[in-house]
DNA sequence: CCTTAAGCGAGACGGTACGTCGGGTCTTCGT
DNA sequence: ACGAAGACCCGACGTACCGTCTCGCTTAAGG
């Protein structure tokens, strides 16, 4: 049991909050730890009491809020599936937060393997999962056929990648607001068909299942 | 005309050679301006003098021989053209230079606009400029069908994505030896097309191609 | 009362025990920020936390230890009294340190009013108080005239600057050892007799001579 | 005889006068070698022609015009010559020029041994040598007694350094426009008399006593 | 109740990188 | 060989940041 004087849960939440409200509308790399406890009137040891060092700090602030709720992508059939994934996984990474931290973030992960591990476990690892599980309903479904060469985590990288590059290095993109539709058609390209909706039918055409037991 | 004493070019590359040197064991972060002159036995203001910040001349120093030879890309086939591709991005962004560099380089095009721009243009642009090219040779070939809703610029956010998530952000990855061929099956099955390059004969899968005409 | 951390005295003692160390072989100019904190073992910033620019360090360093006791300086006679101030500023200013510091330091003075103040106060304002004070008790003792022209300051200028002159100024001068007696003399000579010349009797004076031959 | 092109003598005056022009309103440490030359119209390299270092040119700037016209100081009487000299000197020490340029070119004689030989040679020796003729013109006119204790090197000293403390050193002083009448006073009174107070018996040197007695 | 361990804000600590500026030298071209 | 222009190396400057440590004070839990 602990002794001594508890930590305080607020100043928790007044740490994280001020991360955020700074990566608002700054970049990662002008965050800075004596901004954030200026910002939160905390002091710099105070910080380095809950996390080892700054990456960790940013990480800790920008994960909140993320889970994945595994039940909102079990909809009923794989594009339903995927189109709400890619849709959850456009919306975190969009976030003026999130794009103020993430390449920071990514840059020191080739340094410091301690936040680099817990950003694999945490956004990496959980998202493989969750995407091995909508193949494997959609395998069972027989919407996508057994010996598919295209798995989980070729799936992910294409998922996770292709939304990175549109909002990360490909930024003169002149329209960046059909990321999801765009994302969406590409995975589901690659597992299934020919995608002929056409671009018109961006919905998530639970229709269009039968097709592709082809 | 220009007057005055003009540039020695040899610092331009012992400036850039440093900082190649440098990048080959040393992450972005680490590399400092003072130790780059030292190592290239210049003083600091020859570095000011021709970039005007770290991220300009690191990221001159990462260009460096990664021009595009757009005849290695017309090999007579979507396939083979893109493989080749594939295998391109993959050289260039798997080296040890570049996988130091990137990231950190990445995420100062945030702040600094100006290298955002040359950034754009130099890899960007040219890359997508690349595969719309290969993607109208196929046409006109027929390989692929003229509606294609998927063009250049998904199949380019694709692959570039696709490769940057297996290096940099999938690091735990247990295997990275066939990133190409992964990232080449799932580019080509998005265009619906039958693999049937030589390398991809490994899993080639002929079981699909009768459904993609479906 | 003081919040946060207080200063370490110690180190207050080594950066100033550093730059009298420094200064006792190396000029002024020579003498880097870079070099202090080195020779220290402390950071630059543990300078610039407690003096705002490089001359005031070097004045803090070069002040220490030159308290003016007044009583030193009452020993009973104006000729004794002026005698041990005389040899008081040479004794501070002939060593290696104040050689090295005062030239440069006092360059800067024309810069930076604030030190320029600090040394006013510190060195000039000090050493007059004290010369003010043995020309009124020697006043007092009937040793001068009350009506005497040349007062405190002149006195003043008339010692420290002659004592720079021969220190700083006439450097080739053969004979530097007898530094005190040559000023002590000067200066006495000045006291001796009433000033009956007035500044408007530019004139030669011929009725006095017949004295001087005794 | 010279090969080549000859020097432009237009090129020394607009480098000498750019200099004074600089010093008229600048610290001689914020004149810089850069903007002498950019003021000037001339290359860096047309001063290390001419000038081996920056304190050899500005004392080649500030020396301009100051010759001793030794015919000034020969005008009859020891008081009047003495109050030439006295005013002659305050004169060439208070300009806008040399108040800037003196502090920071003596704190560079200590460091550059050339430039203080010429210093020495130009300005001390030559003023030595002008104060000895007074004295001896004094001294054979009967003026000044032949035993007299205070010779040249010490007027020297006393005049030059007094006139120095009162425009380097003692800036806060009140009055600064008598400057010359109190050195002149200062100096005169060191001259007219015999050491023969009492005081001086306490004083460290009993040899010289007996001639006080008189 | 009172000791004790650990929390708290504030801020000093050593170290390091940045970008600017200055000095003195060297190299171009044109005169 | 001069002229202007400007690149060359070296190194100082003052600011900012990181992660640690040390103050005095506060807050609980354990004796």
């Amino acid at each position: 049991m602990p002794r001594g004087r508890p930590r305080e849960a607020v100043v928790d939440v007044r740490l994280l909050e001020a991360v955020r409200t700074l990566l608002a509308d700054t970049d990662y790399a002008d965050v800075s730890i004596a901004r954030i406890s200026g910002l939160a009137g905390a002091g710099r040891a105070a910080i380095y009491r809950r996390w080892s060092s700054k990456p960790e700090l940013v990480f800790a602030a920008v994960v909140h809020g993320t889970e994945l709720d595994a039940r909102r992508f079990d909809q009923g059939g794989l594009a339903t599936d995927l189109h709400a994934l890619v849709e959850h996984v456009v919306a975190l990474l969009n976030t003026p937060v999130a794009r103020n931290a993430l390449p920071g973030l990514v840059a020191e992960l080739q340094t410091s393997p301690e936040v680099r591990r817990r950003f694999q476990t945490r956004f990496i690892r959980a998202e493989r999962d969750l995407i091995a599980d909508i193949l494997s309903r959609a395998r069972s479904r027989g919407e996508l056929q057994t010996g598919q060469p295209i798995g989980a985590p070729e799936v992910h990288a294409h998922l996770l990648g292709m939304v990175w590059a549109e909002l990360f290095l490909v930024t003169d993109s002149p329209v960046a607001g059909d990321v999801v539709d765009r994302v969406f058609r590409s995975v589901l390209s690659t597992l299934s068909l020919p995608d002929h909706r056409g671009p018109a039918r961006q919905g998530p055409q639970p229709g269009r299942q039968p097709e592709d037991p082809c």
